[in-house]
DNA sequence: ATCTTAGGCTAACTATTACTAATGCTACCG
DNA sequence: CGGTAGCATTAGTAATAGTTAGCCTAAGAT
């Protein structure tokens, strides 16, 4: 059905030049071999592309329908390639990226816009959901990295974990907190499982496995079902909720600090120390990153740590 | 610069189908070849197109970008093919004719219009004018051919007349006229070259080859100069300005005929014969003329006996 | 007129390379 | 835990792209 390729890059060309001299000049082999291929194209199609007019080519009608395609093609292939090619040399190009949900929202749109000051040309892609959504894009190749919640996963199993390299990125205390009105009212110090269990639970995510893992490390074991009053995917949201006396729930410390330190939030303390949150870099071990990549990758740790942890993670949320 | 391009069709397939072996079956080629075929398109290009996780590929975004611009081509050749290939079946593309003016503006749009009833592909390109313009473009192969007056090239010297098949089409008497009382006044009578040579003319074309011709028809000698006091590209304008006694000029006796025998205007005779002016179809010797135009010209020749000597051209004028 | 140049076509030979067949590797599936 | 599916690799062969040489014709040049 579709004809040689290499014989469409022959035939335009000729076309270009009106001359198949001239085109196998510019294809740096000789005309015989251009005269050659043209014969075998029109052969090929059934056609006449030119009229032979003695030293002339005069394209027929059906010559200049074909180059009508190939002209905006090769125009398009030639910028493409230069494109893809500069990738080589300066990141371009998109970065897919997974990415926890509230760090997602927070910190990396401002750290894209940083990059792309410097790097324009490159965008981005990012999908924002568990590690448990994460992982398998990571797998599948359809996103290039993510950046997950190791806590959340502790407990979770991956078959393959070793086809993940996986770098811890920023660390952050989690805790599990409500209001000091709250506190007063519910708990008043009964820090047991039995008690804590039964109260109300504000959740960031459809499910609960943040409210869970924080059980889990804090008492070796998770209540059954937990009271979620109310699940939103905004961290502010889930804080106001806790201020307003809607329950408790899981935050990390750094966000509320100001908050803890004047009374108004009080973190549950258990005798087990608090849960470290890393989020981690996860990449495939066995794919060579882009430069793009590379590039980013560098950007991020490197911001990450001139921020003293996560200095602009907090000031924007 | 620009890669093999057998190689990129190989691609397009890759990655339609995110598949060696499912490319390899479409283009009728192991497996092997295809993966070749890809490795070797990947170091021309210096980039990797997909990430390869074991038995799947994954598009990068280099891919992609290649992708992008192949998909609009293969799809827009592969229709173009198909239509190209079509036109050797039914009559379509583009039909480049010259023609002399006045032919070009009566007759031929309401004879394209029928035919394009019949063959909706065909779209016309016209180029009015002179057998001296319309000759070199059928030379060159920009006109498919042409219809010429060829009274007014008896006497022009082409030496590469054996290029031409020329076929006569129509017969038209020419003659020169004038008004009835414009003749009373400046004629009356004396028919010599020596009178006529002296008064004012009207001329439908930038030159006065028209007149001149009828000159050296009648007397076998052409005036030096004539006095052209209306030159106009419309048949019709000289026609009217003959019947406002603005001077004298050629036209096609049939156009007048109802004005000559109700004496409003008078045609110049003399001892010789009326000019025959013949309007022939002219094509390319050696040039094998497409279905289109064989069909056209089929047309042509048949809705110009069918309608008995120009009928509709004289209809329309 | 005759020669020269330019542009294109063809035929036969040569060199490249595209393709195959055979084999190996590794994740996934029952 | 084999069996299978899918891709990669290698070496050898088949196909074809390209070269060289020679011919033809129209236009310019001498």
């Amino acid at each position: 059905m579709l004809p040689d390729f290499n014989r469409l890059k022959v035939f335009y060309y000729i076309f270009l030049k009106k001359s198949v001299v001239n085109a196998a000049g510019k294809l740096n082999i000789t005309a015989s071999a251009v005269s050659q291929t043209l014969n075998k194209l029109e052969s090929e199609l059934n056609v006449l592309l030119f009229t032979r007019l003695h030293k002339k080519l005069v394209p027929t009608w059906a010559g200049h329908q074909l180059f009508e395609i190939l002209n905006p093609f090769i125009n398009d292939l030639e910028k493409g390639i230069k494109h893809i090619r500069q990738a080589k040399q300066i990141p371009s190009g998109m970065l897919r990226i997974g990415s926890p949900i509230e760090f997602g929202k927070s910190y990396l749109p401002g750290l894209f816009s940083s990059f792309r000051k410097k790097y324009p040309e490159v965008v981005f892609d990012m999908k924002l959901g568990d590690p448990t959504e994460v992982f398998p894009l990571i797998k599948s190749g359809d996103l290039d990295f993510g950046l997950v919640d190791i806590f959340l996963t502790r407990d979770q199993v991956f078959e393959d974990f070793g086809i993940y390299s996986i770098d811890p990125l920023i660390d952050e205390e989690v805790i599990m907190a409500c209001s000091k009105e709250y506190y007063v009212r519910e708990i008043n110090g009964d820090h047991s499982f039995k008690n804590l269990a039964i109260k109300e639970f504000l959740s960031y995510q459809k499910s609960s496995l943040t409210l869970m893992n924080w059980f889990k490390h804090h008492f070796k074991k998770a209540p059954v079902n937990l009271n979620r009053v109310m699940t939103v995917d905004n961290h502010q949201a889930v804080i106001n909720g806790i201020k307003n006396q809607l329950g408790m729930g899981v935050i990390a410390s750094h966000i509320v600090r100001k908050d803890i330190k004047q009374g108004r939030i009080i973190p549950i303390k258990t005798p087990s120390k608090d849960v470290i949150n890393t989020i981690s870099l996860v990449q495939l071990q066995d794919k060579e990153p882009s430069l793009t990549e590379k590039t980013f990758i560098n950007f991020l740790t490197k911001d990450i740590l001139s921020s003293g942890t996560l200095k602009t993670f907090i000031n924007i949320s």
